[in-house]
DNA sequence: GTCTATAGGCTGATAGAC
DNA sequence: GTCTATCAGCCTATAGAC
């Protein structure tokens, strides 16, 4: 009868909760304030739990870090890696990814594209092989994604690397500098209101279909629009 | 006599040499490491210079490290600034944009995107004026480009700010990460080769100037190819 | 499982000799 | 201008009571 007892609000308190709120509490400082700028003190207060908890149940602040950082990333890898197993046209498989980053950046972990910038840039150091792994799973997807589409001539013949690169470096970047617009934005001296996480990634959606079109293609075929001559497919449903 | 003698290599050991090795110094681990990563002792000893001496000359860790972020930045702004003051045509002014951020974050700063995007991430706490001017004036500048290539008809009507956020964040992006990409692909266990810089700066400029050509334009005026209606402009020079 | 108290390391900044 | 020596503050992690 003790164990549920919540000292500060609606909080659960017994041993899993305290791990969720930990995780909680790291996600969201550790994104606005890096590693580094973190105490572990702030995110126990934030967690509404006492210091030492971070050690016993993580083990110290790194694991903490890390254990959020790869529950997270690991989410958005199995979305990714999904939708490349997918037979559909490539453009739309695109246009598909791109919205499935921006509702997972924007609902299920608002914090994941900071945490995950942030760790990249530190690239000089050593990293733990758990963390380099998923991004190279992410880029191997949506290689065969590009791959295919060029293959199949839905695509201009553009390099897989590079365009995974403009891909989802204009994502990652967007979703990732938010809380910098936001703050420069409105409360700057412009009167610009900072955009829309849909409309961005309608342009994005735009600006893909557009720029990597083939050139017999016209302009890129919409949605669903004409169900263009793709080459060797098996007739499926081409809607999952 | 003494002034120049310099007891490791050929160093030069006066006032401004100083000075100078520090900014170097921090220029580099700051982007490595972040600001909080990094120890003054660690900017002095790479320096070669006594740790004082960072509080003599800038007045302290936070002070050096806005020097060198505003020196950098202010470089890139005025270049951008000055590209958005031409007259020539808005999407050859962006391909251009495009080579400059790429020539700038490759050779004359090559620390620059990463510091930049860093100090973005930490958009939640209270920034100085300083460092919030220098994207806010880049950010108008692509801005004015934009606009005016809509309006005379030579982009498709997109948004200027959502085109800016995509242009920008695919550019800082790949350089930012170049290190990242450089230590897991090289010495992980995939064969891929990290990309050449000019190549993802083409691929930009393809991915641009196919997604974002009016619908009357043939696919996006190749560089010089056929010099295109364009409205309302005087008949001057194209080429600077 | 949770807490308090504290150890022990590292950091940024300064005082003062030269 | 430059250096050495030193300090006070904050950090992570742990030992041990409950």
């Amino acid at each position: 009868m003790r164990t549920r007892q919540g000292r500060k609000g609606s909080r659960r308190r017994d041993a899993t909760g305290t791990r969720e709120a930990l995780i909680a509490a790291g996600s969201e400082l550790f994104a606005e304030r890096g590693y580094e700028g973190v105490p572990v003190s702030a995110i126990a207060t934030q967690a509404g739990v006492n210091k030492a908890m971070i050690n016993y149940h993580f083990g110290g602040k790194r694991k903490l870090y890390l254990a959020i950082l790869t529950a997270t990333f690991s989410e958005i890898v199995s979305r990714v890696e999904s939708l490349a197993a997918s037979s559909r046209p490539a453009p739309e498989l695109l246009r598909e990814l791109i919205a499935v980053v921006g509702e997972t950046a924007t609902h299920r972990h608002p914090h994941f594209c900071t945490m995950m910038l942030r760790e990249v840039l530190v690239g000089g150091k050593r990293l733990e092989p758990e963390v380099v792994d998923k991004p190279v799973r992410v880029l191997a997807a949506v290689q065969r994604i590009v791959e295919r589409g060029v293959r199949e001539g839905e695509l201009r013949p553009v390099d897989p690397l590079l365009t995974h690169l403009s891909l989802v470096g204009s994502l990652v970047f967007f979703f990732a500098t938010a809380r910098f617009r936001e703050r420069v934005l409105v409360q700057g001296r412009l009167s610009i209101k900072p955009p829309a996480t849909a409309a961005y990634v309608k342009h994005i959606q735009d600006l893909v279909r557009h720029g990597l079109a083939a050139p017999g293609t016209a302009r890129g075929a919409r949605e669903d629009a004409s169900p263009r001559r793709r080459r060797r497919l098996p007739p499926r449903s081409r809607r999952a």
